[in-house]
DNA sequence: CAGGATCCGTTTCGATACTG
DNA sequence: CAGTATCGAAACGGATCCTG
């Protein structure tokens, strides 16, 4: 497990502060988006996703995120080995930060996925419904 | 300096691979943060501003944002010896990116500073001009 | 004194081997 | 399949030193 690092800022009328910590995280944000755009997966898809992911740090990650209660896992219905990670309410809410993200990096950095980005640029709330609604499947 | 790591994803089709680099690290996220709440900022003031970052990792991060373009340096007009660090353009263009991260934190995580989340949430472009205001300071 | 660079002990990461 | 254990490499925090 990561060290948790209670105490790290002095700077105290700032927000973030705490949040940060989870968001400022290449990995966690990676997992997040993953099951925003894909829906819920399981420990092995994540895995086959990054190239340089460690089962370890993938773990951990899910692990914290877990914790921090921004995924829950269960187990599949048909198939009682696979675990499966969803996104909780509070997971999905994270949406409108990966969204301006997206756009962000869409105008400066990249253009990877245009057709998506141009949807979430259009239409940011049918975006956000897509979350859910993946959010809320059965399987994928 | 950090490691750039160039591949580090197998997904191709999914924004966000390259910028997570620099939006998914805690320091840069906090850097960022109080550059748009307080305006340019000094090497010192940001190492005062943290407790526990060590100055070989903040000047790696301060050389890193500017080398993405996301601040600017320049000498203080009145004292030679200082050097501000400013937002460019595309610094100031996170805001949105940094308000959805303190709106979800506020409404998950931590309260502090309700006045200035206040204000974010019910007008999010009287925030952001805010941020431009600052941005154009002469000096703080 | 401001803005770092350098060294050093500790923590985390990435890779891989292994296990329930 | 879903992780844990181990280990060398990289990054980090802290202190100190250097330079203008």
């Amino acid at each position: 497990m990561r060290k948790q690092n209670g105490k790290s800022e002095r700077r105290s009328g700032c927000p973030l502060n705490a949040s940060v910590e989870m968001l400022g995280d290449r990995w966690s944000l990676l997992i997040i988006r993953d099951m925003m755009l894909l829906g819920p997966r399981t420990y092995t898809e994540f895995l086959n996703s990054y190239e340089r992911i460690a089962t370890n740090v993938l773990a951990d990650r899910l692990k914290q995120l877990e914790a921090y209660g921004i995924l829950a896992t269960e187990r599949d219905a048909k198939d009682r080995r696979k675990q499966i990670y969803r996104l909780t309410a509070k997971g999905i809410d994270l949406a409108p930060v990966l969204t301006e993200m997206v756009l962000w990096a869409a105008a400066y950095e990249e253009t990877e996925n245009a057709a998506l980005v141009q949807e979430m640029r259009k239409d940011k709330k049918a975006f956000l419904a897509g979350v859910r609604r993946r959010g809320a499947e059965k399987t994928h």
